[in-house]
DNA sequence: CAACCGTGGCC
DNA sequence: TGGCCAAGGTT
C-alpha cells in the first residue's frame, strides 16, 4: 500500500463520512443510483432526491418496471435528465442481460448507458469490494495537488497521468473504504478554494502544499463566453385554473419533459396560442434568465387567462391541460415548475 | 476533441 | 448579485 493510501485510510476512520444514505444498506443498486445522481451534483442536493427515489423504487427491478414519467418525476429538479433515461434503460438491460443485477466486470458495466469508467469503478469498488480506481472531480483535485500535476485535467495527456496515479494508489485491501475516503477528503478537506491543509493527513508529501500551489491546481479550464438565447413561454390557463402543458421534443435541452408551449417572439406567441385555444387577452409576466452550463436563456412568460380549449385538440401523449395540483406527478424543468407554482390569481373577467 | 446536457448554493 | 462551481458521460 502506498503511503498515500495508508494515510488516507487512517484519516477516513475518524474523519470520513460514514452515514450517507447510500451506505446503509450499501447494495449495488443504491451505490449505482447515488453515483449517477452525484454526477456534477453535490451531496447535499442529492440526499433528498435519493431518499425519495429509493422509497418509491427500492430495487433495480422496481426501476426497470417503472414507467418513464414516474422516473422523470422523481428526477424533476435534479437536472441532466438524460441521466434518468440512461438509468432507466440500464436497469431494463440488467433485467434482460444480467439476471436483474449490476454486472461485476468493468466492460459489462461501461457498456450500460450512463456508466463510464469512473462510475463503473465506483460501483465495483464500493458495492463489490473489487480493486478498481475512480477518477472524479474530487480525485482529480486531490491527485493534481498531491503530485503537482499541471495542465487542465480535461486534456487527455493529463487525464491519462491521473488514471495511472489513481490506479497506483488504490489498495487491494479496504478498497470500498479507500474509494469513499478519497472522495470525502476532496469534498471536505482538499476543497477547491482555501483547502484545509492543516487537517490533511497527506500534507507532508503534497507537492502543491510544499510549493504553495494549491490555489493554482488543478489548472482551470480556459473560460469561454456563453451565448444568450431568448424564448416566450405561453401560459394558457382555462377558467378551471388548468394550464396547457406540452411535452418537449426528444432532442435538445429538457428533452421529453413536460413544459410550456414556446415561441420566438410575442407575435408568434399569439399565433401559437390561437392554434391551441380561444383567447382574447394576454399579460406579460416578469421576464427572467435561466442559466445553463453552455448558454443562458432569457424567458418571457406570457399569461393567457380565460383560455377556452379548442374541441379539436384533445389531451394526448404530448399535450394536456393540467391542474396545478397535479404538477408534482410530472417531470418538469425547474424554472417552469417554479413559474407555474408562483402564478398570479386569475383576473376577473 | 469539443459541444452538449440542469440546477442550487456559495462568496 | 452574478460568475462559478459540484461524485461525468455521450456524441
Amino acid at each position: 500500500m502506498t503511503p498515500f493510501a495508508a494515510a488516507l485510510l487512517a484519516w477516513f476512520n475518524r474523519h470520513g463520512r460514514h452515514d450517507l444514505p447510500w451506505q446503509h444498506p450499501r447494495d449495488a443498486y443504491r451505490v449505482w443510483l447515488s453515483e449517477i445522481m452525484l454526477q456534477q451534483t453535490q451531496v447535499a442536493t442529492v440526499i433528498p432526491y435519493f431518499q425519495r427515489f429509493v422509497e418509491r423504487l427500492p430495487a433495480l427491478r422496481d426501476l426497470a418496471a417503472a414507467d418513464e414519467d414516474t422516473v422523470l418525476a422523481l428526477w424533476s429538479g435534479l437536472g441532466y435528465y438524460r441521466r434518468a433515461r440512461f438509468l432507466h434503460r440500464a436497469a431494463q438491460l440488467c433485467v434482460e442481460l444480467h439476471n436483474g443485477e449490476l454486472p461485476h466486470d468493468l466492460d459489462a458495466l461501461t457498456a450500460l448507458p450512463g456508466i463510464g469508467r469512473s462510475t463503473a469503478g465506483a460501483i465495483l469498488a464500493q458495492a463489490y469490494g473489487l480493486r478498481f480506481p475512480i477518477l472524479d472531480g474530487n480525485v482529480k483535485r486531490v491527485l493534481t495537488r498531491y503530485h503537482g500535476i499541471a495542465g487542465h485535467p480535461g486534456e487527455s495527456a493529463v487525464e491519462k497521468q491521473l488514471w495511472q496515479r489513481a490506479e497506483a494508489h488504490t489498495p487491494a485491501e479496504r478498497t470500498a473504504d479507500y474509494t469513499q475516503a478519497i472522495m470525502d477528503l476532496g469534498a471536505t478537506v482538499c476543497v477547491r478554494t482555501r483547502p484545509l491543509c492543516d487537517a490533511c493527513p497527506m500534507r507532508g508529501d503534497c507537492v502543491a502544499h510544499r510549493e504553495n500551489l494549491t490555489a493554482q491546481l488543478p489548472t482551470p479550464k480556459p473560460a469561454k463566453a456563453i451565448p444568450t438565447r431568448s424564448t416566450v413561454m405561453l401560459i394558457l390557463r382555462d377558467t378551471d385554473g388548468r394550464v396547457l402543458l406540452q411535452r418537449r421534443v426528444a432532442q435538445g435541452v429538457w428533452s421529453g419533459l413536460w413544459s410550456l408551449p414556446e415561441a420566438d417572439d410575442i407575435d408568434n406567441a399569439w399565433r401559437e396560442a390561437q392554434q391551441r385555444a380561444r383567447i382574447d387577452d394576454a399579460q406579460s409576466l416578469t421576464p427572467f434568465v435561466h442559466v445553463f452550463s453552455h448558454y443562458r436563456l432569457q424567458i418571457q412568460p406570457l399569461l393567457f387567462d380565460g383560455a377556452a380549449p379548442l374541441h379539436a385538440i384533445a389531451d394526448n401523449a404530448d399535450l394536456r391541460w393540467c391542474a396545478i395540483a397535479d404538477l408534482p406527478t410530472l417531470g418538469l424543468p425547474a424554472p417552469v415548475k417554479s413559474l407555474l407554482l408562483a402564478l398570479p390569481e386569475p383576473t376577473e373577467l
